[in-house]
DNA sequence: GCTATATTTGAACACATGTTCAAATATAGC
DNA sequence: GCTATATTTGAACATGTGTTCAAATATAGC
């Protein structure tokens, strides 16, 4: 009936609702049938398109990736040598969160799901560094030029900062709301970036400045 | 034979085994069998002493939350009013870096499963928010004391920026050892224990300082 | 030593899991 | 319109899941 008039394909629209689920229940915590059910879709199409449960989750991690750290790449190559740390900070995670700001709910979906794996033992090296440490040994080399007598751990170390910071703005788990009594809310990307920037920043001065 | 001379009862055995395998693999990624066969107890016995699975999780996460939330806020507690921004860091993050680090495995581990449930939506207002906020809530006022003119959001944020790296620290993915091949370690706590201090402190002063 | 309670055992339950496959259908190339 | 390929269907497979329970055993109180 109307599954013709569907415009999206279906591998789209396997993506679309594995994306959705993941991002809530993370990728234990999703079966196929969940994902098929949501998508409309038989049971089988999945391992079809994708060749496995884990194949389909790579997909969703990819699709988006791709996109994101040719911006994120962009970004830093456009800055120029003598950039401050703040366009450096800007660059890195700019795009990331303007994605998730107006990218529409799979955007931030995604995001929610890159926060999980982030922190998960498990999809470190095949995932998480596969994908995201490129864009991040570019951005290490940039910030070590900007601040030339810094120590090496120092700034590997204010990376893994910034990095945590970037995590937990992006899995959006509504504790902040909650703590705060909505007085931040932890979709206001737009807020978190504008104090997110300067934060970070000046931790990077602090550690990196070498005055020490 | 052997079992009789562990000194260890088996509800603590059943705790131990399981936040080792929820460290690595998250609630979903485990199963009691799993768990029971890595503790060396039969099947039923988490169901008989947790109730349930969920039950299980619930006790591992509260038996240190406990412990660590009062050497926190006596930590807190113990600090002047007129406190320094690294002071009340120090306090908030102090004990758990320094359980993690010197607590053994146990505590290391805990971390990890506390780091993975803090950037899954699922366990947020469940067991995040209700563990850890009232430790939360005395740091931040006493940050407001700290920086009387500083807007309720820069404190909330800043705050949620140190949570991110926090949680990033307590992962122990190894995601930095990899990208910085090997001259940061994710498990030299103290290093980073030594850093983290300086840089968040950096960063709530220049967002909490009220200059704009 | 006996009794009442606490714990452990071993098996079973009903259901969910990822994956596979031949058959049916749709699609595209000529 | 016909053929070859791509996709979809619907069902089945073997295995894993949390939970339950009566029976067996251990433990503690008197």
């Amino acid at each position: 009936m109307n599954k013709k008039t569907d415009k999206t394909s279906t591998p789209q629209r396997i993506l679309d609702s594995a994306e959705a689920l993941f991002a809530e229940s993370g990728y234990d915590g999703v079966s196929l049938r969940m994902i098929t059910k949501l998508a409309g879709v038989e049971l089988a199409l999945p391992n079809y398109h994708f060749g496995s449960k884990l194949g389909l989750f790579r997909a969703v991690i990819q699709r988006r990736s791709v996109i994101l750290n040719n911006e994120r790449m962009e970004a830093l190559n456009a800055l120029s040598d003598r950039a401050e740390s703040e366009d450096l900070i800007e660059a890195f995670i700019g795009p990331f969160l303007r994605r998730s700001l107006f990218g529409g709910e799979g955007w931030r979906d995604y995001a929610r799901v890159v926060a999980q794996i982030a922190n998960s033992p498990r999809w470190t090296s095949e995932i998480m560094s596969a994908e995201f440490d490129p864009v991040a040994i570019e951005f290490i080399r940039r910030v070590r030029v900007r601040f030339p007598v810094a120590k090496t751990e120092d700034v590997y170390w204010s990376f893994h900062f910034l990095l945590g910071a970037m995590t937990m703005t992006f899995a959006q788990t509504g504790r902040i709301d909650l703590l705060s009594g909505d007085t931040c809310r932890g979709s206001d990307l737009s807020e978190i970036h504008l104090r997110m920037v300067p934060f970070l920043s000046a931790g990077f001065s602090r550690l990196c400045k070498g005055s020490t």
